[in-house]
DNA sequence: TCTGGGGTCCTAGGACCC
DNA sequence: TCTGGGGTCCTAGGACCC
């Protein structure tokens, strides 16, 4: 596309987003130790943890009550997604100001290309091209800091992966950049988990082939790298040369309009984990979980065709089971596979720790039915979304499902 | 380090069809 | 009736990301 390979793939970063909004929301946090994710000592993880409670040991994965061992000082809140969501949608218009091209990644990431902006930022004095675009970004993050007060990292690079790499290393409230040609000497001496797609599993198998940085996963042969990334080999080897792609890629989800074929992109599910829970209250979360992911389904407008239970024993080892159906968005059709499913997939007696129900293979439901011309599934699953419209999810719960919760499940 | 909840993508085997 | 091979779908599991 490019004939020369131009440092103008930006990844946008959100610093310690979860905080920052937090922050936002309650100004007395700044400058304290701020864990996200979940009450002090209570079940969870943290999500989001602030530079402050960061030097306390503070990273996000690790459980709430191990945190909470650590920084027993730091302030620690649930979370408020609805406002993260909002926060986020204002960065993305402010990033849209500077390029057209604009990939949302997560709530807190997001991808630019600047190819062809030079000619909008060029000032006449500019005699490079790099410098202008770099000008650029911190322009666009200094905005995004100004106007909505959030902190936000900037990497630019030739590549996708690179820019990534990049922005993790501008942390906190930087902007770096890797010039065209000096894309392998930068990631050289990196440690190969600094690379996104080598997680624990894939850092731990290099290790034990006596690869620990870049350069030496570049010169690894072929024959050592292929049982550990698979078809992926190429493509980690680019990516770790910084040769990888500019390509953008596809929104996530939750921001990713539907293809026209009228298959609706990704997927739904909804999971909970417990302690020692009772067969009585093991078919009534089937049933919860199964209302939810239903009602999150009618309100993007798409139904499943296929369905997935997943579980969890108490010793970690988990199960998924999942089945095809005709497309469908009722509780009743979701729940009946499920149910079948998890006879299927419960054989143990062990207690169970993690339920979790998935809908796959969406599909864009068409034209809106009448309510007279449902059959009496459709029917029920409107009204309750009518009523949980006006008082809330909670107002209102099928009574076939409440019904169904009586159902004995081992 | 005793491990949440939302996702995506890849692999691999088997069924099925032509 | 035997045969092979390719394509595609279904299912289960695993790695990874935020």
């Amino acid at each position: 596309m490019f004939s020369t390979r131009l440092a103008r793939i930006c990844c946008l970063d959100l610093d310690t987003f979860f905080v920052s909004v937090e922050r936002l929301l309650d100004p007395s946090l700044r400058g304290k130790a701020v864990v996200v994710g979940g009450v002090k000592h209570g079940r969870g993880v943290v999500t989001s943890a602030s530079y402050e409670a960061r030097a306390f040991g503070v990273r996000s994965g690790i459980s709430i009550r191990e945190a909470s061992d650590m920084a027993p000082s730091a302030i620690f809140v649930a979370g408020n997604h609805g406002a993260y969501g909002d926060y986020s949608t204002r960065a993305r218009e402010i990033v849209e100001r500077w390029s057209p091209i604009v990939v949302a990644a997560s709530i807190d990431e997001q991808y630019i290309d600047f190819h062809g902006c030079e000619s909008l930022y060029k000032k006449p004095e500019d005699a490079d091209d790099d410098a202008t675009i770099v000008r650029a970004v911190r322009a666009m993050t200094k905005a995004i800091d100004d106007e909505l007060g959030l902190p936000a990292s900037a990497g630019l690079a030739t590549s996708k992966s690179l820019a990534k790499v990049v922005c993790t290393l501008a942390k906190p409230q930087g902007v770096r950049f890797v010039r065209t040609g000096e894309e392998e000497a930068f990631l050289a001496p990196l440690p190969v988990r600094k690379l996104p797609g080598i997680g624990p599993v894939s850092e731990a198998k290099l290790a034990r082939a006596g690869i620990v940085t870049l350069a030496e996963l570049v010169r690894a042969p072929d024959v050592v790298l292929r049982p550990i990334f698979g078809a992926t080999t190429a493509c980690i080897r680019r990516d770790a040369r910084g040769r990888g792609s500019a390509d953008l890629g596809r929104e996530r989800p939750a921001f990713r309009e539907h293809d026209p074929r009228g298959l609706a992109a990704g997927s739904i599910s909804n999971e909970r984990t417990f302690g020692e829970k009772s067969a009585r209250d093991t078919a009534s979360i089937l049933c919860g979980l199964c209302e939810h992911v239903c009602a999150r389904a009618r309100s993007r407008g798409v139904r499943a065709g296929c369905v997935t239970l997943r579980l969890r024993y108490s010793d970690f080892e988990t199960i998924t089971r999942s089945c095809t159906i005709a497309p469908s968005n009722v509780d009743g059709d979701i729940h009946r596979a499920v149910l079948a499913l998890y006879r299927r997939a419960r054989t143990r007696r062990m207690a169970v720790r993690l339920l979790g129900v998935g809908l796959g293979k969406l599909s864009l439901e068409g034209p809106q039915l009448q309510l007279p011309t449902m059959d009496g599934g459709a029917r029920r699953a409107r009204t309750v979304d009518a009523v949980r419209e006006k008082f809330g999810y909670d107002a209102v719960h099928l009574a076939t499902t409440v019904e169904r919760a009586r159902v004995r499940l081992r």
